[in-house]
RNA sequence: GGUGCGGUAGCUCAGUUGGUAGAGCAAAGGACUGAAAAUCCUUGUGUCGCCGGUUCGAUUCCGGCCCACACCA
């Protein structure tokens, strides 16, 4: 008896703090999709995408549409400068917070982008690797500026034998970040790398939007086209002007190691034509695209979709929900 | 019409003092723990422009032809 009604009050209860990540490659359609299913379930949309968030890149990134962004509370879309450093972690604990926020009111929350690391490190989390000196993390940059690569590696040869014959030698970030956690904290980054799942107060759903690729290439060519149309050379050329302004060049910023934006910047030195420009922009668009398939792929936890199936999607959710 | 330079991987080119060839980019696949739209790894058979000659053997030397570019007429 007891059992049977727990099973009728189970039936009628919506889980709480349940999250439903959509993710998939570029030009996809996961915004259309993100914003279908917060409005079926009258919820906000947090942002898992490293470019997006920032205030002056808006063409170029894609940034969801002004009627988008008013249809739906949205986070970490156009909420940054592009002077700060973001990166996985920092994502995380913000992302947590306003996880927190949306939970205080709603069931559900949707967690929309295509940085996989993102995704990775909010519903995972990251290994806790004590804070680096920013004041090492800056020497290290400039004498591998100055001195190149064979340096840098002769640096964590010397340092960290152990991430030298375990790590990737020939990775320029990767020999810089076990080069600074080192120096800081006197012990090698693999002893911090313990690649355990951190426990989170909300559960998952994910969710993965899949085109064919000649279908998505085709979508890439014109939303390509249509970014330059839209006005993308002079989003970058305003960028310029304020960096400019403050003696800064695109080249050491991390937000404007973008798509769409470093194309650009080159064709404004002289380095490419217009048209040589647009190329690139499409075809590295590509190449990101099948990063973040890989990405996905490899994660079997993703449930496929189609973009157009909204149906299919909402209805899978409602089933895992209930 | 003449002279010069060239025709080698999808593209840009290197090379073979004659033993059938290799880089970058592209493409395909993969990795990914504080730069992640970043960064890195793996994968290279292509009538070496065409036809002949010399040679055991030619993409490499010789001759002819075709094509492209530049200059001269």
């Amino acid at each position: 008896m007891k059992r049977a009604i727990a099973l009728v009050l189970k039936k009628k209860t919506v889980k709480k703090n349940f999250s439903i990540v959509i993710a998939g490659p570029t030009a996809v359609g996961k915004t259309a999709m993100a914003i279908l299913v917060a409005q079926a379930h009258k919820t906000e949309i947090l942002s898992a995408d490293s470019r997006q968030c920032f205030r002056d890149l808006s063409i170029g990134v894609a940034r969801p549409h002004e009627q988008e962004l008013a249809a739906v509370p949205h986070h970490f879309i156009a909420s940054h400068s592009i002077l700060e450093d973001w990166n996985a972690a920092r994502y995380a604990s913000y992302g947590m917070e306003v996880l927190q926020q949306i939970f205080a009111e709603h069931d559900i929350a949707v967690i929309v982008g295509g940085t996989g690391l993102y995704i990775k490190a909010l519903t995972e989390g990251l290994d806790d690797v004590p804070t680096v000196d920013p004041a090492i993390r800056q020497s290290i940059q400039l004498e591998y500026e100055q001195n190149g690569m064979g340096w840098l590696q002769q640096m964590v040869q010397e340092k960290d034998p152990l991430y030298y014959s375990t790590g990737e030698i020939l990775n320029p970030h990767r020999l810089l970040r076990a080069l600074e956690v080192v120096l800081s904290t006197g012990r090698s980054i693999r002893s911090f790398q313990t690649g355990q799942v951190k426990p989170r107060f909300f559960q998952t759903l994910k969710i993965a939007l899949e085109l064919p690729r000649q279908e998505l290439v085709v979508r890439i060519d014109k939303r390509v086209e249509q970014m330059m149309k839209d006005g993308l050379l002079e989003e970058v050329k305003s960028v310029q002007v304020e960096l400019d302004q403050k003696g800064k060049s695109w080249k050491t910023i991390t937000a404007l190691q973008t798509v769409g934006y470093k194309e650009l910047f080159m064709y404004l030195e002289g380095q490419l034509s217009l048209d040589e420009a647009v190329e690139k922009i499409k075809q590295h668009t590509r190449q990101y695209a099948k990063r973040q398939m890989t990405w996905v792929k490899k994660d079997t936890a993703f449930q496929w979709f189609h973009p157009a199936d909204g149906d299919g999607v909402l209805n899978y959710i409602q089933k895992q929900i209930s």
